[in-house]
DNA sequence: GAGTGGTCTAGACCACATT
DNA sequence: ATGTGGTCTAGACCACTCT
């Protein structure tokens, strides 16, 4: 995996602003000194910008320069394709992950099935684990990732990284998911598991493939509603849905 | 607002897939035939592609081509910056909109304050509208617009679009938002409006912004939990959270 | 007028798929 | 060998902001 130049510039002038280096309401350097910076040409220059500009990072104003947005993001995203692993990790959570089951299945769960409707009998491995924080349990997350592409997953993957597994162990690309939340009833069991009073939960459905549009993971995820927080930032489209 | 010919290639294949013309699961043609098809260069069909796969309309494979995606947006987004009305019309809802409530205020609306503790004082319009789709309460939208930049606001604009006004009357450009999503506890008042048996409601507070980083709007919707559904498209980022 | 970002071009070389 | 998308370049012209 090699990093482009644009990959470079981009993670560059991200990791400044978020160490500081670029503060907030400040304008970075102008598209015409970056380049000279890191020596490349300017339409190189303007694609790593424009990736920190959806992102959220900075703002392009014309006439005047890119200015570094006011960005907090200490909560629980999640908008983007980001494992718990890698959230712990970077928001630097105290965060436990207790494995509850992992299984070869012949087929979907049942329960799966009520979300994710069109998908045809499938071999696959099923994994249910809970997220703590703070010792606290948070999301239940169940897992079934389709065999194949995923042929086995050893209980040690399970209680860390999947992800990291399946891109640095397998060889796999990760590109994109749907995801749908929902608030649902939960029965007793699914209340117990995650310790809350309410017999509501809020309901992240996620459908995940690889690039070359291989479907890998089907995800329910149960957050207790009271700790539920999810941030996102949108840009206006000139493509209308 | 003169359009680029990046902005027409890409509404124009966006037209196609959404009528049918390109279909999913098929390859789009390649780039060199859409540079000839469109008498531009193969940079300028790469830009609008590129706009395409992130908002997950097609997806590119190396050496292959751009296939289009399976995409079912029939439900109510909030991912994106897309006003109710713009909804209602590109979705073909049967909604309505009832204004509660319409006043010029000295500063922020108390309840507003804990969404958002930073606001400091500041003029602004109050407008409070229920969302109906089939009659059926679905959402109650709380707006507080800035002033400057929004002086006025008509009823009419109110029971209309509000985005539309602020971007074809007044001229100014509707840029981004933060947003954030959570499960509250809400109060007979808001029980009655939304008419819901729970005493919980999904609450989305939003934060835009003009295009030269300017805030505009702060929104808080209350939203049915029964009835909330929101869909989202994730792509894998290569810059970490 | 000088500096900024916005758009577009024609061409080059590369990595990957297919035949 | 051919066709596909991925990356990068050097340069051009434009629209806007500020002094």
């Amino acid at each position: 995996m090699v990093k482009s130049k644009t990959d470079i510039i981009a993670q560059d002038i991200a990791a400044k602003i978020r160490h500081g280096q670029f503060k907030a309401g400040t304008f970075i350097p102008s598209e015409n000194q970056l380049t000279t910076l890191y020596g490349t040409s300017r339409e190189t220059v303007r694609k790593a910008l424009e990736r920190l500009n959806s992102l959220g990072l900075i703002q392009k104003i014309r006439g005047k320069g890119s200015i570094v947005l006011n960005l907090e993001r200490y909560s629980f995203p999640i908008s983007g394709i980001t494992s718990f692993a890698e959230l712990n990790r970077s928001l630097g959570m105290n965060a436990k992950t207790k494995v509850l089951e992992l299984k070869k299945m012949e087929s979907l769960p049942k329960f799966f099935k009520e979300k994710f409707p069109k998908q045809s009998k499938q071999e696959g491995i099923y994994v249910e684990r809970l997220r703590l924080i703070e010792n606290e349990p948070e999301v239940l997350d169940c897992d079934f990732l389709f065999t194949p592409p995923i042929k086995e997953l050893p209980l040690k993957v399970a209680q860390n990284s999947i992800y990291n597994y399946i891109e640095n162990d397998l060889g796999l690309e990760i590109s994109y998911a749907t995801k749908e939340v929902t608030v649902e009833r939960i029965n007793t069991d699914l209340q117990k598991k995650l310790a809350v009073g309410d017999n509501l939960a809020v309901l992240v459905a996620s459908h995940s493939f690889l690039s070359d549009t291989t479907p890998f993971q089907l995800t329910l995820s149960f957050h207790d509603p009271s700790k539920f927080k999810f941030v996102d930032f949108a840009r206006r489209q000139k493509i209308k849905p």
